[in-house]
DNA sequence: TCCCAGGTCCTGA
DNA sequence: TCAGGACATGGG
């Protein structure tokens, strides 16, 4: 892997597993965007930043060498992916799976961002879950830039939401989850520490302290803990990773809880990979659907 | 009009 | 412990 600096960009060649397509389109993530040219826009660390990838040449625009830290802590690009997939490849339907996915990574994102992200996708859409968090990114939090004639925000700190009216939260189109984000807030104010110390913490300590927020349950608490404190050893169960494993491993009535026991037993300590390859599998060739 | 979405909460067995 | 209904919102 070598790195460049040219241009307020940052130019990495000879990038392995990486895939902007799969990564921002599996579903761990909301506020990143697609170009025209077929780059992706978001916002990390209150940095607007685009990515686009050229084979195994991937740029990253609107950064310059000081900022490379953020984008190896946010892509993960310490971790070997070619040892996660030889892990996870347990049998042909993940060999598929794993193919199809290609170049996925597991984001490290921010815990207080993730923990709303993932209130907000209860019962709701991935293009709904995107707009009520712009929505509130837009009406409370801080403006950042304009690129390529779009205004950036960030997401609202834990003092902007607290703050913010619940009528003004459900404007947002934020819907029954408007309380619910507002109690959060409030409660982060003074448990922000105990949140940032949960990828310290043992999974089931991390799960057990989250699911005593309201809005939080067992699939929502299993993203947080995967898509933003490290906590690989989990497997989220939705209705499409329900689909796919009871198309595929288990029988049609399963419970949820039993899936997700059947899966962390099966893929251990890298359960939440497996569980992104096959969802977003199952997402984008519909298995299990009709 | 009805059904459903990266579910959770509440109620009643 | 578990099944069943309610819950905002918008797209198909």
């Amino acid at each position: 892997m070598k790195i460049i600096e040219k241009d307020n960009m940052l130019i990495i060649e000879d990038i392995k597993d990486f895939n902007t397509t799969h990564i921002f389109d599996c579903g761990q993530c909301f506020r990143w965007n697609k170009e025209e040219d077929g780059s992706y826009t978001g916002v990390v660390s209150g940095k607007v930043i685009n990515v686009s990838q050229l084979g195994t040449k991937v740029i990253f625009d609107n950064l310059t060498l000081d900022d490379y830290h953020i984008v190896k802590d946010y892509f993960d690009l310490d971790t070997d992916y070619e040892k996660i997939k030889e892990k996870v490849s347990t049998d042909d339907i993940m060999k598929k799976a794993i193919d199809f996915g290609c170049g996925i990574r597991i984001l490290n994102q921010d815990e207080w961002e993730t923990m709303i992200s993932f209130m907000i996708s209860a019962n709701n859409r991935i293009p709904m879950i995107k707009k009520v968090i712009e929505n509130l990114s837009c009406k409370f939090g801080n403006f950042i830039t304009s690129y390529r004639g779009r205004d950036y925000y960030s997401f609202p700190t834990p003092e902007q939401l607290a703050e913010a009216p619940v009528d003004k939260i459900i404007e947002c189109k934020a819907g029954f989850r408007a309380p619910r984000i507002k109690d959060a807030a409030e409660r982060f104010l003074n448990e922000r520490d105990t949140i940032y110390d949960l990828k310290n913490k043992s999974y089931q300590e991390g799960l057990d302290y989250l699911k005593t927020y309201s809005g939080i349950g067992d699939k929502v608490a299993n993203c947080i803990l995967l898509f933003s404190m490290k906590q690989f050893d989990t497997f989220p169960v939705d209705v499409w990773v329900r689909r796919v494993m009871q198309t595929l491993y288990v029988d049609k009535d399963t419970s949820d809880k039993e899936i997700r026991r059947f899966a962390e037993e099966k893929f251990g300590d890298f359960s939440g990979y497996a569980q992104q390859y096959l969802f977003y599998y199952a997402r984008e060739l519909n298995v299990g659907k009709d």
